[in-house]
DNA sequence: ACCGCTCATGGAAACGATTCCATCATGGTT
DNA sequence: AACCATGATGGAATCGTTTCCATGAGCGGT
């Protein structure tokens, strides 16, 4: 009855109690090898002093961290909730813990919560980048395992990202076809990805380019209002605008309502990202779904599954047709 | 030149680089006493190495992880992501990382978790707990500061949550002064203390109790559904209905629809938890807002400075009356 | 001039695990 | 009977940090 009572058990209290050496507990609790006779022992021990080997001293030794790191623009969001989500779940299956940081869609703020990760001994982040992605550059050089979701900025990162090509062309395509001509478009800063896209397909349907059809808004919902508000305003010749998820969405249909502006009489509305309230809203908004779950989850695969990894995973996204959508009015409304 | 120039650069390193040794670099980076000279150095040397101390390292000796776990029924409910986001904010101000777990209100899932928590030797937890907390024991004994958010299930830890009861009343009395009898409650499991309060708000005002009024839904959509449309079904004396969270509120609405029960003229609803889409919803959804994203940030800062706790704080509510209640019906809904 | 006090400093132990390596027993082969 | 291969086992080193303790220098007081 010597054994230290206080403070957490570990394998050295087991060794005594199981009248074997650590080393043979380390090796049974890992699945060495080792008799049936002393498996027995060492299990019995563990089991009655209810052990439960601490992670810092495994990685410690191991070099790594188990577990994974999540950074995101806004934990807030809809969207980036759904992808935690995802990868949460995976990780689960794994049993690796998850340490989430929101980044607020800030560069700066992004590379101080890198630095944090790595103080922690992460090897393996998952992240939405903000900007360009070159605060990494420090990280990748140091063998960081990183894996980007929703947005790709970096060629030499692993990403995982919806398929905003064909996602924009398809509801710019369905506009097109409803008569609209000047089309909108409201993105986040970080979205470049996007905004080519759109730009893109108004070429390519041959309709009018105009720089100041895409508006940017910070990841904020005052900012997303502001944008939109600010655009529905200035520019009443523009009768679509597609909101490039769903903060903007929910913004567009607010300023709207507050500007008297009708959806879809005097403007139609396409939301990327389908959540549960747009069926709610009045009128239940069409949109462009994205499997935010999924990307979450085939990040943390590909992040867990280090094997030799695909450079780049598209999701396919779906248009949902609900009534935010209408055919052009004759004339412009003032 | 002769310093090992792969993998992450150590203490050692730096004692070396400067020209000291380990204890110093130690006790200088870690605001110990140590001479204008030496200290000078010694941060020469840090920051030219680049140098970021261990976190693993650190905390195997100190025997504490610096983090702070948290964990959720559903990081996809609005109002939790907003509780995980008040958390995250204020653990960034400490530069504590957080991880975050999902419990799904199962109370195995979120033992499971618990295991893995202290596996990670994280003494500092916060925990929107699934059942009666007695999974709790073992963990609280072994000495690990545990905080409860939203829901207070023993008196033995500090919990920070919304005024229930006041919020609860605050609804029945709005309810019942606009003529309403039959006052159901939709709750998820796991809420005993509002239905508490349901009740004894119900008994009060001298309105029916009926224990049939009260149904429960499991944390996922569907679940909620099938609580809300049973309940429309089966119920068709019930004039108004409270919804305990924003899915069950959703659920609702969705159900009321779908059975063609129209809000509000055949059924009034008030929904726990003001989301952005409540005022876009239609019609517009009457509410008790609930602080989430404060109830977070209090109980992170409870269970990082971890002084003499107040055993529960409180925090209030607020009915924002919007649309989705009206005076009751003459007969009742057939 | 000596004593004792303060202060900076570095060596070494400790934290809790994994893993290399040496040791020893066992059993089969020549 | 001697020998080798195999496999189980435990001691000790290791990971990167903090912290205890001993050492030595500097200095003011008697």
């Amino acid at each position: 009855m010597s054994g230290p009572s206080q403070g957490r058990i570990t394998i050295k209290e087991v060794a005594e109690a199981a009248g074997v050496g650590v080393a043979t507990v380390s090796r049974v609790l890992s699945g060495g090898s080792a008799s049936a006779e002393t498996r027995e022992k060492v299990l019995a021990a563990a089991a009655r002093l209810d052990y439960r080997p601490s992670a810092l001293g495994r990685n410690l030794r191991r070099r790594r961290t188990g577990g994974i790191g999540l950074l995101v623009p806004d934990i807030t969001d809809s969207f980036y909730a759904r992808l935690t989500d995802g990868v949460l779940s995976c990780a689960r299956s794994y049993g690796e813990p998850v340490t989430v940081g929101v980044t607020g869609d800030d560069p700066e703020r992004e590379a101080e919560l890198i630095g944090t990760l790595i103080e922690q001994s992460m090897d393996r982040v998952i992240a939405v980048p903000s900007g360009d992605g070159e605060m990494w550059a420090p990280a990748l050089r140091a063998g960081l395992n990183v894996v980007f979701a929703d947005r790709r900025v970096r060629t030499d990162v692993p990403s995982v990202v919806p398929d905003d090509r064909a996602g924009v062309l398809t509801a710019v395509e369905y506009l097109a076809g409803l008569g609209h001509r000047k089309i909108a478009y409201i993105g986040r800063h970080a979205q470049s990805q996007r905004v080519a896209a759109f730009r893109a397909a108004i070429a390519s349907l041959g309709l009018p380019a105009d720089r100041d059809l895409v508006v940017h808004a910070r990841s904020s919902r005052d900012s997303a209002y502001a944008a939109a508000a600010g655009l529905l305003q200035h520019r009443p010749d523009v009768t679509a605008v597609i909101a490039g998820g769903n903060v903007l969405g929910e913004a567009a249909v607010l300023a709207a309502r507050e500007l008297d502006v009708r959806i879809p009489r005097d403007v139609s509305l396409i939301m990327f990202d389908d959540v549960p309230w747009a069926e709610l809203c009045s009128p239940p908004l069409t949109v462009i779904a994205q499997p935010a779950q999924d990307i979450g989850y085939r990040a943390a695969e590909l992040v867990l599954r280090h094997g030799r990894r695909p450079p780049a995973v598209t999701l396919p996204t779906q248009l949902v047709v609900r009534a935010s959508c209408g055919p052009k009015v004759s004339s412009p409304r003032r």
